[in-house]
DNA sequence: GTGAAAGCGCTAACAT
DNA sequence: ATGTTAGCGCTTTCAC
């Protein structure tokens, strides 16, 4: 382990120049920052960042809260605020909530609290009120991705909007018979997404003055394979089908898509298919979607994170509700009503 | 921030007695270990962790590298990893090499260095040469799971015995025209799994005297996608076509079944398809693969890295080749050739 | 612009 | 079993 005396020696200067040379705080000539810069790269010098850390309070780390590693959406938004962070020379400190409950107690009454990041990025969970307060106790910047939480700055997408873009692009295509595809209320975690976006949906329907019957709609939880039987269930009914079908996700949205080849309805001649995400599996599918680009909300959630360090200024919670980006994404899964 | 002067002020006790009573560290008679924990509590106390690192030379926090995180076999494995990490009260420091090679540069050559971290899992990333002795300059026990690196403990799971079990359980179906849908030798980055696979492909044939014809190997990428085209090929050209495709992985095997039903080919009545893996999408399609368990290489990972940490025996590299298990799963995508 | 020196909040000998 | 004390390797006043 090279220490920084041994930097200072051979660059013939003290203890405080190599911090102030390596760092760049403070002053320090343009030939002594050189020299030193050499002598640190020779003997292979790296900044111990626990000492670092504990003599000047940053860590230059930051916790990011994910709800599953394992689903697309979350390890795709993680993926973005990865590369962003590491970018700006930034480690990442990972906190999963994946597992029981006594555990993710832990993550907000311990491991958050060891001081060992300099802010937080909470991906799309719905905290609680205690979990809320705990963030807040931590006295550190901290940006939630995915729903609105009053006491926390958030990044948020609209989801009415989205689920509205999603609805008019099937209206304007001539459906009426439009059903949806969401989830029950009991699976509402997340910030009431699938509630918002059943919500969008029944507006664009009423703004357009088509009914939208309480038949056409089916609950799921997510899945592709959910997706499917929600599917299956819909268009297996006796009666007349729907031409087109909303569905609040993409992994769904291919699920039901499967479903329609499976009973040997043709895409889009004779039902239409819409999602919501940007799922990486959409372009396959030739899927139409709302994308909401998870990564690039990672990226944002990253600048705004080190904006807050970097500001120093802990503003008061702020959000910018319904700002994130989204765009129709018009491929081959839905086509106009045929006559 | 409450620090340990305050707890031990509360508890009277020293600040020595303080931590060895909440590190466990060390003789403490059990009644001041109470006062010293109601002290603690109810202050709201948690030992800085950049302090206490800087103090033991522990940080209780493992690094670990990983070469996508929006893949589900790399995000299945560190989600293993996670929780069976922080089930131990350890911190995990995520480096993802997903970006540009100047960035990959830079974790080998400055995150790792910092010493912020005991250990560290590398998940099937193949390590340059440079690479390896970096990580072995850091003097840290090292993990690496997915492929034989000799200079590094190494966890593993065979993969030409994986493809030679996939293989003959379509012979043992009395399956002879068998296809093998893989990789090119150029796109064989992590440890040349590809090639591994396909190696035991052609024991398994060669083994039961059945000529595998180059004609009925076809190339791809890993991804659904890729699978799907590789299919296509397979299935459309004029001439006998195979009863039988063991692919190398189950996204692959996914999009082969797709191109399967496209074509109006039904599986497994017209053809049989295995995958490896044990993909989540697995159930859904019903397909037969070889598992390979993910989730539990990541325990395993884990569980070794905290072995090596805590006999403090810093022992030589040692693999333990082929250990890991993997198990066949008969689902419905293979069936007996039929007569 | 640079150096001396006082910590940052703990842990681990070493005493007792 | 518990207290005293000397660091851990840096950063940051405060002088010069």
């Amino acid at each position: 382990m090279v220490s920084i005396d041994e930097v200072a020696r051979l660059a013939g200067v003290s203890t405080a120049t190599v911090s102030r040379a390596l760092s760049g705080r403070g002053q320090v000539s343009a030939p002594t920052r050189e020299r030193v810069e050499t002598a640190a790269k020779s003997l292979g010098y790296v900044v111990s960042s626990t000492a670092s850390s504990l003599a000047s309070g940053r860590t230059r780390n930051i916790g990011v809260i994910v709800p599953f590693l394992d689903r697309w959406f979350f390890s795709t938004v993680l993926s973005g605020i990865a590369s962003a962070l590491m970018r700006r020379g930034y480690d990442i400190t990972l906190y999963s909530l994946t597992a029981d409950g006594e555990q993710r107690r832990s993550v907000f009454a311990d491991f958050l609290r060891r001081r060992r990041v300099d802010g937080v990025v909470a991906i799309s969970i719905e905290l609680g009120d205690e979990e809320t307060e705990r963030l807040r106790e931590l006295d550190l910047p901290v940006i939630a991705i995915g729903g609105p939480n009053p006491r926390l700055t958030t990044l948020t997408v609209d989801d009415v909007a989205m689920a509205r873009l999603a609805t008019s692009h099937l209206l304007a295509l001539g459906h009426r018979d439009i059903a949806h595809i969401g989830a029950s209320p009991e699976f509402d975690i997340d910030f009431h997404i699938p509630t918002r976006r059943r919500q969008g949906f029944e507006q664009a329907m009423a703004d357009a003055g088509v009914p939208a019957h309480p038949a056409l709609f089916e609950p799921a939880d997510f899945t592709i394979e959910g997706g499917f039987r929600a599917a299956q269930r819909l268009l297996g009914r006796p009666g007349a089908r729907p031409t087109a079908i909303f569905v609040a996700s993409d992994e769904m949205a291919i699920g039901a898509i499967l479903a329609a080849r499976e009973l040997g309805i043709r895409v889009p001649d004779d039902l239409s298919v819409i999602g919501i995400d940007g799922h990486e599996l959409g372009e396959f599918f030739r899927l139409t979607t709302v994308d909401q680009f998870p990564l690039r909300q990672g990226e944002r959630a990253a600048d705004a994170i080190l904006a807050e360090l970097e500001s120093g200024a802990e503003a008061a919670p702020h959000h910018e509700p319904g700002r994130l980006p989204f765009e129709l994404i018009v491929r081959g899964s839905t086509g106009a009503l045929s006559a």
